[in-house]
DNA sequence: TTAGAAGTTGACGGCGCGTCACCGATCTGT
DNA sequence: ACAGATCGGTGACGCGCCGTCAACTTCTAA
């Protein structure tokens, strides 16, 4: 064509040529983990093959292994997106915190709220689980524990918490904050407020310290279970 | 031969019989149940296949089937027997408080003292666990956390307790003790009694009451993994 | 003693697994 | 613009695990 390379958008030489192979992989990858969300959510985890992820799939199964050694690895990946996507608002949320019940109110809101909003693949396992749970720690889960521990030990440093046993209160956290988050997306009608309330009154006080409820059982303990 | 049926010992028509095949049954249950916890201990639970377990045995692979439909039934098997064997220890332990305290305490300390002691197949199943972690909640275990509430529930209605919501509670001790149980076991020089203080000194009386330490680190935060 | 119930055996068809030789599409250098 | 080099997708293949089941052995009861 004529040479009208003043300004305008010729093809595209600007910033990122990005590349044609470049482009599919990244494109690959995202239709397997997609596909994998939804097998997953269909059939449960435990009960779905590679060869169903596959199949959920344009692909060839060859590709499949370029980019995944397994269904397990597959699933980390997804973890890995959702650590890398609540780990940023849980620093935020503690960074702004002034005291020690905003440190603990702000860490609990603020997952309980993601759980509540994200749990999308969170009940795809499930889904699966009448009675097998699975937590996959990956390196970004893990980083997201190492952050808290860090922050309660800054935290410490300056004062704002007393010197107690960093590593111990870290893991007490997530703990009640995991289990806490399975009962009340369980409860009819979930309350993330409700949780970070108890959570917080917890750690803050202790047992005496937990808001009162009128039969003395929340408004939970309908259904157990199935 | 003669019948010398006065008194003595006969082959045995005392109490019970047991039976031939019933006796069999049992001790092939057995069978595949010790040779599943090596099997596990050897190769991690998630690389070990049913047919691994059947060749650490000397039967047949149909008979395998005649006792559990996989090997996730049979390691729910193993996990009712820890359950079993942990239950009545922590409700007798919860039974005699007179005190918040006392239950908080009681409780914990029994669940971490366990955890030590008992530990074996718990190190098994983490063998494979640079990344998944396992919790199998099977009807004897969600039976223990059901016992804990019902504690709970109980408790707030003789007044040991404030009136609050005890599936949030129980949920809250489950998580911490289940949490706490795991760095507790990674630290250098385990001990059941810190980690029992630190958990029931947090819910008597939240983070203020927590135990000081020196440094501000407990003396854990060794090594944070691999 | 014997009929039949209970339980074991291991070979079998089916299928998911991970691989790899092949080939088309993309990139690079001239 | 072209050709050779490289990258990456393809799908058939051999392997081993899966759960089943007809034949057989062992036990029970009459």
């Amino acid at each position: 064509m004529t040479q009208i390379e003043t300004a305008a958008p010729p093809p595209r030489p600007r910033a990122k040529p990005a590349g044609k192979r470049e482009q599919t992989k990244q494109q690959n990858r995202q239709i397997i983990l997609d596909a994998a969300r939804s097998v997953f959510a269909e059939h449960g985890y435990g009960a779905t093959t590679v060869r169903d992820i596959i199949r959920a799939t344009p692909l060839a199964s060859g590709t499949f292994y370029n980019y995944f050694q397994s269904k397990e690895e597959v699933y980390q990946a997804m973890q890995d997106e959702t650590a890398l996507a609540i780990r940023p608002r849980l620093r935020e949320a503690r960074e702004k915190a002034a005291t020690v019940e905003e440190f603990i109110s702000a860490t609990f809101r603020t997952f309980f709220e993601f759980v509540l909003r994200d749990d999308v693949d969170v009940r795809a396992i499930r889904h699966n689980a009448d009675v097998t749970r699975m937590r996959v720690d990956t390196p970004e889960v893990i980083a997201g524990f190492d952050e808290l521990r860090e922050d309660i030990e800054k935290a410490i440093a300056r004062g704002l918490f007393p010197p107690v046993d960093a590593d111990y209160l870290m893991a007490a956290i997530v703990g009640v904050a995991f289990e806490v988050a399975e009962r009340m997306a369980r409860r009819e009608a979930p309350d993330a407020n409700v949780a970070a309330d108890f959570a917080t009154a917890l750690f803050m006080g202790g047992i005496r310290a937990l808001p009162h409820t009128a039969n003395g059982n929340g408004k939970a303990a309908e259904n157990t279970g199935a």
